[in-house]
DNA sequence: AATTATTAGTTGAACCTTCAACTATAAATT
DNA sequence: AATTTATAGTTGAAGGTTCAACTAATAATT
């Protein structure tokens, strides 16, 4: 009943995305969990900044890694509980509140690296790095679409 | 600290194709609302192949819109809450729920095309239709390296 | 025919996302 | 200095996702 093929195909390709999304990140799991190791996805995108960064805040955590306010203060809640990560508030800013690193947590992120290129080794097989780039560059145009306004 | 320029690079696509999926799903929703419209990009999805094919079951669904059963169930769960949509048995198989769309659900629907598109052409503004393939072609090399196994 | 295995769908728990409303603090205005 | 405005982060509710365990019904084996 659609007769409109391109919505159709707009479907399918807003389905592919997320599909991708919603796999990759399972992959990271399936994989982690192979190897022992309990993180998410996110868990992970959340602790990158923390590691490059020891004391990072959470809006700079909330830029860097393109999420939400409420997600960062709530994966950082799951984090915390897991005792991998602590909050510190800011000496001089009272709002601020800087997010630091545990042992245990740097552990877990230096052990989830492999982890990391061994997911991006299924995902990109056989995909030329033509392909990646061509993928990074028009993803870029869409979110640059979609941020403005 | 991360020497790694690549794993780095790898972190950032992710976040990109993240970002992308959760800025295009809110789009949708904010431009829905600004026409006094109430769906959710998860609900457009499973609603399109009930439309399409009246009496459609869960796995069907399941399948076409590359979700996992239990979201299926629970997507329909809101959509029957919100008297879109309603469940049937098969009368042969018993294990089989038939979704049909109720007359509200056709006319939600049939509301939705034109929000589906306006977002359409706001994600693409700018965008040729040979990057849409590209990307879409990328996409699925990536989507069949995370399902074959 | 009786047992076993498979399939379709559901449930509950834990996590992530968005929204709107909120607290607390800092910065800007008057 | 006092009021207003803006910023950083939190909370609660509703929706979506995954996993594991479950029910109910069909299909396959013995």
């Amino acid at each position: 009943m659609i007769k409109n093929d391109k919505l159709k195909n707009d479907i399918n390709l807003g389905m592919l995305i997320g599909q991708v999304h919603r796999l990759s990140t399972k992959r990271f799991v399936q994989n982690s969990h192979n190897s022992g190791l309990d993180i998410s996805m996110d868990q992970w995108i959340v602790l990158g900044p923390i590691w490059e960064n020891d004391g990072v805040s959470h809006k700079e955590i909330s830029e860097y890694c393109l999420k939400d306010k409420t997600s960062v203060t709530k994966i950082i809640d799951t984090l915390e509980k897991k005792n991998l990560v602590v909050r510190v508030s800011d000496q001089l800013d009272h709002r601020v509140k800087r997010v630091v690193l545990s042992n245990k947590g740097k552990e877990l992120f230096l052990q989830a690296i492999p982890i990391m290129e061994l997911t991006r080794d299924q995902l990109r097989d056989g995909i030329t790095e033509q392909d990646i780039e061509s993928l990074r560059s028009v993803l870029t145009k869409i979110y640059n679409n979609l941020v403005s306004i």
